[in-house]
DNA sequence: TTCATTAATGAACAATGTGTTCGATAAAAA
DNA sequence: TTTTTATCGAACACATTGTTCATTAATGAA
């Protein structure tokens, strides 16, 4: 705590031969501070500042998002409606995009807690029964101005990708290890993963964009009916309904609509 | 012809009461034109110095964007690789955008005429065998520097974008009229050309950004695989192999690749 | 409460990019 | 040749980004 290195300011004073001519209080610059303090801070509580800062802006973000879509938030938007100064924004961030991957982070960590939390009651409880194409489809639906504003045509492809890339690490463990005593697959189980994903990302983007003509449930029929082979692809064979059942509300996946509840009951949604 | 509202410049005589004060050369601007033009005058030849300006950047971004990336280039590139004035691009083209979608629509239109050829030449030969898909990944493969730059990981969402609502024209109509005398398909069709163009580009953006780990046949197969039952299901029955490759092949989508083909070679391969 | 430390402020600044304007010049078409 | 049109190019206004730094205020630990 009192190793110098670790702290963020210096006093600069200046002399000459006879005189003291100044004392400077001086900011050091962020790329010089060792920043291994991070690992070992992660109990040390936040300054008040930080987080009652970082929060203004991205409620700032996300009600903005909403208005007038992802793309066209200059910072100057999220300054206003934050009511935080320029520089305070880049002391936290380096750009827009780094802002919104870092609610992005903060939801991820919230949902891998409830996750484990899911994870765990199973040992002791029974298995809970959860449909989370339906779920994401229907919370979709209630909550289409948001989504659509940050999923639909004009925006947000940066987040879809970052979805993408999210939901697949998510799954190609589970489902390389569900094949893996299985005679090789017709398609390579990365490839399956992709295109799962893929689909169910242009079927709710397409879904938004033709003003949800179809109810949830359809949405959620649809998606396994274009699917289907393609998990029997991945496993090898045909599959019962009732056992894709269960491969599709089992964990992992399970928990992806809590990540969305998250995202719009607790965090962001305005128009509620 | 002397129409005087069809001019594009006009003379302002100046005076006073009792002198020519000047005579100044005026460019109407194009936001006061009529614009009907257009319909009646696509037989006059365009100007030389049109027709090379435009050749000219539509080069250069061709390049640039191999080069760069689409999204990194900005209008003082193009300037200076076509060599070019600033105010000359800007009475072409309202922005980046709009050169990088005329020269789509360009190609759209050279796709069309060699389309209608093609078509015409089967009504007195026999049907020649196309299959798209698999020549569209060839085609990827061989020229996958270019394919990479306009719709791999960071460029060209602009363009898959053009590409997806370009297929799906192309493709709704003769999947609606496929379908007419049969009973209503479990999936909406305009659901399933959706998804079917949808996996196409996603495989193949995902084969590109992979570093093409599997031969273009391979890679067809695979689409084969995980799409044949969207297809089952846009005909509420199952299909033969032989009758779907019929379908791939068919009009209009048969010539597809020729399209590409055009793009790749005719205009704008650096690499060739 | 005191005080050392740290965060926020805000105005100024450089840098980059966009799109417009207009007089002058050159090229094309009639 | 004459009329019409396209190009040039430099200047301009404007928006946006990201940085800097002296000053002020908040925070938390002792």
């Amino acid at each position: 705590m009192n190793n110098v290195f670790d702290k963020k300011y210096l006093y600069l004073i200046v002399v000459s031969t006879t005189n003291v001519l100044s004392i400077v209080h001086y900011r050091i610059k962020p790329m010089f501070l060792s920043g291994r303090k991070r690992k070992f801070m992660t109990k040390k509580k936040e300054d008040r500042r930080i987080s009652r800062t970082r929060r203004l802006m991205h409620e700032a973000l996300m009600t903005l998002i909403v208005e007038k879509g992802y793309e066209t938030i200059t910072v100057q938007d999220i300054l206003d409606r934050a009511d935080v100064g320029r520089s305070t924004f880049y002391a936290h961030y380096r750009d827009k995009d780094e802002l919104l991957l870092s609610s992005f982070e903060l939801l991820r960590t919230l949902f891998e807690q409830q996750q484990q939390a899911l994870f765990d009651s199973r040992r002791t409880g029974k298995e809970p029964e959860v449909n989370f194409v339906l779920e994401l489809f229907r919370h979709t639906g209630q909550h289409h101005k948001l989504y659509k504003a940050i999923a639909g045509k004009q925006s947000g492809e940066m987040i879809l990708k970052y979805l993408h890339r999210y939901l697949y690490t998510m799954l190609i463990e589970p489902l390389t290890e569900l094949n893996r005593n299985k005679k090789s697959p017709p398609v390579p189980i990365e490839v399956t993963t992709h295109h799962l994903i893929s689909t169910l990302l242009s079927l709710m983007t397409w879904w938004l964009d033709n003003k949800m003509p179809y109810s949830a449930e359809r949405m959620d029929e649809i998606f396994r009916i274009l699917t289907a082979p393609a998990i029997e692809a991945a496993f090898s064979r045909k599959m019962e309904k009732k056992e894709y059942e269960s491969i599709a509300g089992e964990h992992p996946t399970g928990g992806v609509n809590a990540f969305y509840s998250l995202f719009i009951d607790s965090v962001c949604c305005p128009d509620k």
